[in-house]
DNA sequence: ACCCGCATAACCCATATGGGTAATATTGCG
DNA sequence: CGCAATATTACCCATATGGGTTATGCGGGT
């Protein structure tokens, strides 16, 4: 159904917008087709299962489900096919976390539709592809592994009554202000918050909202 | 150069791939034609100048400004072509800053194709077009307007120093960090601080940075 | 010339925060 | 049972922060 050096690429976005402009921008592409496009996981499922295509193009941030589990999912139903992202984020954090979890390709939605067929074909052809913005966080990255990596895994050492003192934390609130609303000393939300930051490595309160903040913790006030 | 009822849009976003993809889009609707696309401010104050649009539709985080001040910019320059905002946001803050600004509707990225071409052509025919899920939190807004409101209004009395002070806040550093980065006294980082509190009604850094990361103020660290 | 907003800087003071140490109670695990 | 982790509280101390006051210099507008 395909000719020999033919890309055939799923498009994974919520954002219908995207994803139909996208799809008609690669269809008039010589060698690359869109074998389909969806924003619902589901039907994301059946059509790579279906289709079989040589590559996934997936967006990251997706209202029902985040695009590296999506990816999980489809791994674990036998999708073969390299990934690239393709999103507007350009956080360290959402770099590192997609490399781990081994995309082939991180792009970003504000590059020129040409790079975009550029880089397609290259992780077609078994390259990576990082957006070219993103080598430096990359190469940071390197040194300090640590940090983000470890500011991660070490998220989860965080104790049940941590965490509820760092979502407090999280909304603005002072150790005052928790303590009463916990109904614990005040010297007792100084410790935990101590513990927190000793935790993730961070040093003041205001990291720790941010940080808190950045990754959802907080629930949006 | 046009037919009697044809609308003739602008569309000014960042993203190259959704200005591609949307304008190809419009273009083959009957009605509707593509004066330019450019996601560049100051190529887009010079487009609507000499094409005079029917039409302006406008994405609300850019990069190099902000859509509401590019909105404002065209206003000045003489622009009367009503706007649509063309966004990824839905947040209550974003849609009351943008009809505070006087757009003519407020649609998501999200949705299908089809509506964004409905929504073009009713806002052409004069009529408000807001995004069915964001009527709710019209609703909301009516009753509380006080907070999100005045918060979001006073923040445009931000000095552009204290803009630069709340985003170096908002990367968790301390007045000190800041004044030494700056290189200005500790004392006047303190007395910005103390004024981006009080004109945002805030009553703690704390606070101050969570509200610039909810507002991607900062920059992604 | 005058006034005003802005950025700058220097004070004072009360409170909050970050960090160290010590102690007690509870809980679950080997 | 003893041990480790957790939660709790209490101290001490240095620094940071929030808030008030005063003052200087600059540029724009009246």
């Amino acid at each position: 159904m395909n000719v020999a050096k033919n890309i055939r690429v799923v498009l994974i976005d919520d954002h219908a917008l995207c994803r139909r402009g996208l799809a008609e921008l690669l269809e008039r592409r010589p060698g690359i087709s869109v074998a389909g496009f969806t924003g619902d996981p589901d039907e994301a499922s059946r059509m790579i299962s279906a289709e079989n295509p040589d590559l996934v193009v997936l967006d990251l941030r997706m209202p029902q489900m985040d695009g590296l589990t999506l990816l999980r999912r489809l791994r674990e139903e036998g999708c073969k096919a390299p990934a690239l992202i393709l999103t507007m984020s350009d956080s360290q954090e959402d770099l590192a976390k997609a490399l781990r979890a081994g995309v082939r390709g991180y792009i970003l939605k504000n590059m020129e539709p040409d790079d975009l067929v550029d880089a397609i074909q290259r992780v077609a052809k078994g390259e990576m592809v990082v957006a070219p913005v993103l080598m430096l966080k990359l190469a940071n990255m390197l040194d300090s592994t640590q940090q983000s990596q470890s500011r991660e895994s070490l998220m989860v050492s965080l104790t049940e009554r941590e965490r509820e003192i760092l979502e407090h934390l999280a909304r603005g609130e002072s150790n005052k202000t928790i303590a009463r609303g916990l109904d614990i000393s005040h010297d007792t939300v100084k410790l935990h918050v101590r513990h927190i930051l000793s935790k993730l490595n961070l040093t003041s309160r205001v990291e720790a909202a941010i940080f808190a903040v950045e990754h959802r913790i907080a629930p949006g006030a």
